[in-house]
Parts: structure tokens; sequence; C-alpha cells
DNA sequence: ATTAGCACTCTCTTATTGAGAGTGCTAATA
DNA sequence: TATTAGCACTCTCAATAAGAGAGTGCTAAT
């Protein structure tokens, strides 16, 4: 694994650094000059050569500089980033707005949103916090006009879903209040399965409801349940690799199209056990969309209990070490957050 | 008005059409060929000045063709282009898709978004249908867990307004219903400004109850409450005209910016009493933004009553004949939807 | 093991050129 | 008088060439 001299580490290292916020291949002579390297420039080159080899490096073409490979980035977020930190001030400044922001779940998200992506100059992404087991707590219907009715659903973790529907005759607020009582002392602290596998006798209306109640929940365990925040896309886009407009569209795609972006979470952070920040560059061979694209993604909120996905997406060159500290840091903010506020649950 | 020959509307006609799907400056010699006119090119030329002379169209420089002004589109729009209905079968398949859909305004909401992106080749939007007048019908509170409390309010049309609101202390389901009740009698029927205005004497509770049911019948009478439905962004980007990033990211704040579209909303749908399909051509002037675009806004819904607004954002070139009977069909379509759901309703 | 030196490669910029399209004007024509 | 043919002129675009610059890989000397 850890094949390379420090004196190779340390180029490669330059080399990267250089490339993420020049977007320009980097040569050798520009190496030495720029950085006041106690070699020459033929000794670089020669590393250059090694590193090349390894599969770290690539030339556009003959005779231009160096650039990163995916694999180079790998190496350099795994092996010689380092730990970083985001300054005191910038931590302390996120803090404080996340403080004027109340207990307003939503606007924590859109706090959430606008900070990741405004830290880490790309597009960010932050799912609401939900169950992970979904559990039944309580069922109230409310006859609104005629034949419609609200239906209001209240999940473990105080998750909220609300569905209106239409029955197919009127049926009065008396009725409906005796359902729903009936209902909530069958199913109160059951999930999903346990309802699901629950034979019950019940009449066409309690039947029906049972029925979107279960399609309600299943639902609120999906991944994207509930509304996706978003950020700084404009930001992304000025970035010089988005002066083709196919590469803006394709940023695009990935953010607009929510099944792709739910493969992906699932996928990336849900399968891994691993708790703390991920890093995805390049797609890792399984995406080709994502081909020239990063994210940097973690999981927040209480394991087990109520957990969120944030993350941003950008450009394969990505100041890394400030994307991972600030995602780390909202992460563990929101979940203190959440933890918080739901803390009076079991 | 009318100051223009038959012969010239007819050549302006032709040039903008030929421009709208060829994107390319239009010719004397060009139109003259392609379109089989029985005048000579420099007839054509001379009819060319004198569109020009009347601002109608524009030479992007010495001895290139012609190409539409805003103002050329304007008159284009007005007293050229003729009344233009959707395919029979186009309209079919439409009124099928959104039977399919059932009375779910969530995905009629995205499907009408869908279909409007699709139909026009541009950037679609949608709002959720809502009340002008926001009246105030029923409270429902309900204790979730600890001192968290959901607030589910019922406002005219059935439209739902839901807030998670965390006590100061715990309060007992019992107290809760109580409140419910006494406020449900007080406030039923009444609109913001009648429930504003009137002096009550209430406890602490209740008060603050009032307060948030205030904000949130406040918020729900703003344009863009809700969600905004969007679809096509991608679609739009393949356009010619956003080759350069510059424009594509122009469109996308447009977009993405919920203040300025908010803005746009209400000074142009909202402020104009004509019913039916509105075009903005190239920000009127008014916004800078809008330079290279063009909207094609309506409202739907029963006006008076439960009402949204939708339309595309497109370039200027745009093919609007198609565009603007789009937008009519699927407006006219969901005012009945909506009518109908509603219908019960006073 | 490192480095100086060098020939070579490739891109990028700039200039030049010619083709092509289109214009506006003038004078002839119906 | 309205139309048209003709023409000089302008401007863009594509192709070509040339030169600068940056960087490389190799070899031989240190």
């Amino acid at each position: 694994m850890n094949d390379l001299t420090e004196r190779q580490r340390m180029i490669l290292a330059l080399i990267i650094r250089d490339y993420i916020d020049s977007a320009q291949p980097v040569g050798s002579k520009r190496l030495v000059d720029t950085y006041g390297l106690k070699v020459s420039s033929a000794t670089v080159r020669n590393e250059m050569l090694a590193l090349s080899d390894l599969g770290y490096l690539r030339q556009p073409h003959t005779s231009a500089g160096r650039v990163p490979t995916e694999e180079g980035y790998r190496y350099f977020v795994g092996q010689l980033m380092g730990h970083t930190e985001l300054p005191v001030e910038t931590r302390r400044t996120i803090v404080h707005q996340f403080y004027q922001a109340g207990m307003d779940v939503d606007r924590w998200m859109r706090l959430a949103a606008s900070v990741l992506a405004h830290q880490s100059q790309a597009a960010s992404l932050v799912t609401a916090p939900h169950s992970d087991r979904v559990v039944f707590k309580h069922l109230e219907l409310i006859s609104t006009l005629g034949r419609q009715v609200l239906m209001v659903l209240v999940l473990s973790g105080g998750e909220v879903s609300q569905q209106m529907l239409t029955l197919a005759e009127p049926v009065s607020q008396d009725r409906l209040s005796e359902a729903t009582q009936a209902l909530n002392a069958l199913l109160s602290g059951l999930d999903t399965e346990s309802i699901s596998s629950l034979s019950l006798k019940l009449d066409a209306l309690e039947g029906d409801i049972v029925r979107l109640v279960l399609d309600d929940m299943r639902r609120a365990g999906k991944v994207l349940a509930g509304e996706v925040y978003r950020d700084g896309l404009t930001r992304v886009l000025s970035e010089p690799e988005f002066e083709e407009a196919d590469f803006a569209r394709n940023a695009l795609r990935i953010f607009e199209e929510r099944p792709l972006l739910e493969d992906l979470l699932n996928r990336t952070v849900l399968s891994s056990d691993v708790s703390g920040v991920q890093v995805v560059i390049g797609g890792e061979g399984t995406w080709e969309e994502l081909r020239n694209f990063s994210m940097v993604l973690s999981r927040y909120g209480s394991p087990g209990i109520m957990t969120g996905t944030l993350g941003v997406l950008g450009p394969i060159r990505m100041p890394y070490g400030r994307t991972i500290s600030t995602v780390r840091f909202v992460a563990s903010l929101l979940s203190e957050l959440v933890e918080d506020k739901f803390s009076e649950q079991i």
C-alpha cells in the first residue's frame, strides 16, 4: 500500500495541491520554482515518471505537465492529506447561525445546505432527518370538506407524514374519530413489517386506511423520503471545468434526477457501516456520470433513531481538506441538534 | 400599430420562424431561395432595412443576416402568429396521463411540469394551487413526543399547513384538545386580517398558538407558498445559446433563486387581471436577468378560490405557437381538475 | 543517486489568407 | 414608382503557417 518514498509522497501532494487551485497541469520546472525544492527539476521529472507508472499521475498529452488520476486523488485523500479542522472563528460563526435558526428543522436544512455550499465552493445536498425504523405512533383523520379527508400520520421521532384522501362517499367526523381511535389502539408502537404481517379483520373504511398508512410508512422509510435541500449549484458551475456546456448539463442531471441520487446514496452512505465522512472520487468505476465529480458525504443524527444524509458534489479537482472538514463539522453539528430536539424519545 | 405592409409582415414572420428553428441569422438570399418568394433578394433587402429601422430586426454585425429584436418577437407573438391549438392526439394523450394520476395533487403537479417541459422543449415551472384568500377552517394539535407538538392547520380549499413546535414546557394532550376546541370555535371562517385585528384575551398557550397560526396563514397567502415543481432544466440547456456557460448559469439562477422568481410572478401573472396566457419576452426592459429568455405563464384554478401558476422558461428564440398552446391547454386542464376536486366548497 | 544539457514533442497564440455570405447603394428596367 | 440586377464593400469563419513556450525523456557527467 504505502509503496512510495517520502519524496514521492511529497511531490505527489504538491502536484495535487497545485493542480487543485490552478486547474493547470503541473510541470517539473514550475514545481521546483514555486515551492523552492532543494532538488533539480530533472530529479522531480524522474519521480513524476515513477508516479505516472504507478497510476497516480497522467499527462493530458505528451509534453504537458502532470495531472492527478482518480487513483492519485484517492491516495492523496487517504494517505497524504492529513486531518484538518475548520478554523475556530468559522466554526463559531456557523454555530451562531444555527443557534439563530431556532428549533425549526426546515431552517436547519436550508442553513446546512447554504453553509456547505459556501464553505466548500461546491454544490451541496442535505436530506431531512428521518427514522431508520419507521414506527407508527399516532394517526389523525380530519374531515376537511366533502369527501376530502386529511390523514396525518405521526411516526417515530415525531416525523409527520400527511396525505389528502378522497373517500368514495362522505363519512362523518364521528365515524372518522371512531376509526382513528380503534386504529391508534391497534397499531401504536408497531413498525412497517409488523403491521403488514398483522392479519386484521377490519371493515372497508379501516382497511383502506391501514393500506394508506402502510404506503406512507414505506415511503417514509426510503433514503430520500421528503425534500432534498440543495444549494450552490450556480457556484459550482463557475469552475473552469464547466466551460464546456456538456459538463454543466451532467452536473445538473446528477442533482435533478432523483432516482440517480437515490441509487448513489443507497450504495455509498447507507451500504457502508463506516461512520464519518465518505469521499467518492470520480465515480469509483461504478458511476459513469460521476467521472469528473467527487462527492463528500456523511450521515448525521442519532444512528438507529433519526438520521439524515448531507454532502457536497463538486469537480474531482476539489479542495478536499476544507470540504471534508466542513462536511464533518456540519454533520456533527446537525447530529447534536437532532439529538437534542428528539432527546425525549426512547 | 399595424404600420407594416402585408409583405413586410410576411417577411418578418418568415424571418422569425426561420430563425427560431435554425438559430442562424437570416439573409435575404436564403429567404428567397428557401421559401420560393416571387420577389428578388434586393426587394427583400429593402424591406429588411425598413424592418430594421422600425426596430423589429437587427444585424449581429454588418453584413450578417438579420435576427429578430425583442420588439420583433413581440410583434410576432401579438400580431403575426395567429392562434394555434395542440393536435387532438396530443391533447388526448395528456388528458389520459392526468386521468391515470388519479386525484393526487402532487402527481398532477409533477405531471404538469413534465408535460410542459416535454411539449415546449423548455424548462417548466408549476406552483401548487392555493387559496387566494386564506380562511381558517380547522386546527389540530397533536402531541408527538415530549414538548414537541404538531400543529396542523386546515385552510380554505382544504389546503393544509403543518408545523412542528416545541413548547416551553410539556402540556398534556387534554389541555391541547381544550385549546384546540376553543380556538376552532373562535377562528373558524375568518381570514388573516380578521384574526389579526381581533383583540382576544387569551392565556399564554393560546396566544402563542394564534400567533403561529397567523404566521402560517400569511405564509400560505404568498404566491410561492409551498413547493415549486420544475422540469426540463437539462433539456433547455442543450439549446445552442447555452454553449456559453454564462448563459446556462443565468438560466439556473432564475430557477434557483426563489426571491427572483417570486418577484417575477408577482409582477406579471398576479398584477395583471388578464386571464389567459401571458408572454414575457426578454425581460420587457424590467428584468436584466431575463434578457435572453422568454416566459410563457398562466394562472390556473378557480379564480378567487384556489389558483396556482404554471409556465415555461426558455430561450427568447422559442417556438411560441406550440408553447403557448401547451401552456393554455395544461392550464385549462388543471383548472378543471382543481375545480372538480374542490367543487364541494362554497 | 543526482543533475546538467539537449533534442524533441506538443499546444497555444497570433497572423495571414481566401472563401462565403450578406449588405447597401446605384442605375437600369417594367 | 416599385422592382431588380449588379457591384463594391464589409465582416466572419475556417484553414494554414509560424513561432513561442512549456515540458518531457534520455544520456552522460558529476
